[in-house]
DNA sequence: TGTTAAACGCAACTGTGTTGCATCTTCGCT
DNA sequence: AGCGAAGATGCAACACAGTTGCGTTTAACA
């Protein structure tokens, strides 16, 4: 089992000469437990809820360092971020549930496959690629 | 070969009961014609610089309807549009350029394929998928 | 050419995310 | 334990994208 990811957080972060506040900690918590990507926005209200507020400019300001160093990956076309699922800071295919808006990142060896053959149709040199699916989670349709 | 996008444009938004205006039509040429996707913000300047202003909010609405309309697609994590590709509003995956901007949409039977065992895999119920690479053109690389 | 509804332009507004700066807290060091 | 430097926080002010309301213009069609 890979290490949770407030732990994996913790360790990144001090390494880059961070620290550790109560409310960092609450924050990598939340972010940690949350069944759905949220927002800062988000984050700061449920912070707030919870006891352990945090200003939203620290939010902000934890949300960009978590990106950036990879731990956090955003949902396409929205400010939520959900953690990063393995220990390397690359696979960002995801499945997100329109309905509760639930996400899960998956790995593929196929889909991995094709798209090193389209790489090689396209002409481009790929660096990176951007991968979301949408649709309804299992329990969302039972729901339906 | 495809009709070119002003023409499906133009025929899209007359179906819906829409007009025709001298900086709509401006508009849609220069989405047309431009190499690379512009946002609502830079089509608006360079209409200006092209002798066809149009008010910002104009264009902002114009874009939204095609987009609407399934005319334009979004590049991801961006306000920038490019004309769909192909007559279905269906294929949402390109190429980008991340040195000239440039992008071109693509089509790929074997990773149709390996999203449909996607699909099958995670037990979701997929609608739809966003799927963007990115890198370096081929007139980029030999310039770099 | 007159009528009607779509498009348009302008101004004001909303909401998101950012910056500057003073204060507080962590953490290594004595 | 407690001191000091650097990181983290909170607050206020700001910058900027995108939206809404509304009066005016213009395309389309009779």
């Amino acid at each position: 089992m890979a290490a949770s990811f407030s732990f994996r957080a913790e360790a990144a972060l001090r390494r880059r000469g961070g620290r550790m506040t109560r409310s960092r900690r609450a924050l990598l918590d939340l972010i940690e437990s949350h069944p759905r990507p949220l927002g800062p926005r988000e984050l700061h209200r449920e912070l707030r809820r919870r006891g352990t507020p945090m200003d939203l400019v620290s939010v902000y300001r934890n949300v960009a360092a978590l990106l950036e160093l990879g731990l956090l990956h955003r949902v396409l076309g929205s400010p939520a971020v959900r953690p990063c699922a393995g220990r390397e800071p690359r696979c960002h295919h995801a499945v997100v549930c329109t309905a509760c808006g639930s996400a899960r990142e998956f790995h593929s060896r196929p889909l991995e496959r094709a798209l090193a053959g389209v790489r090689r149709a396209t002409g481009f040199n790929v660096r990176e690629h951007l991968l979301e699916l949408r649709g309804l989670c299992a329990a969302c349709m039972s729901r339906a």
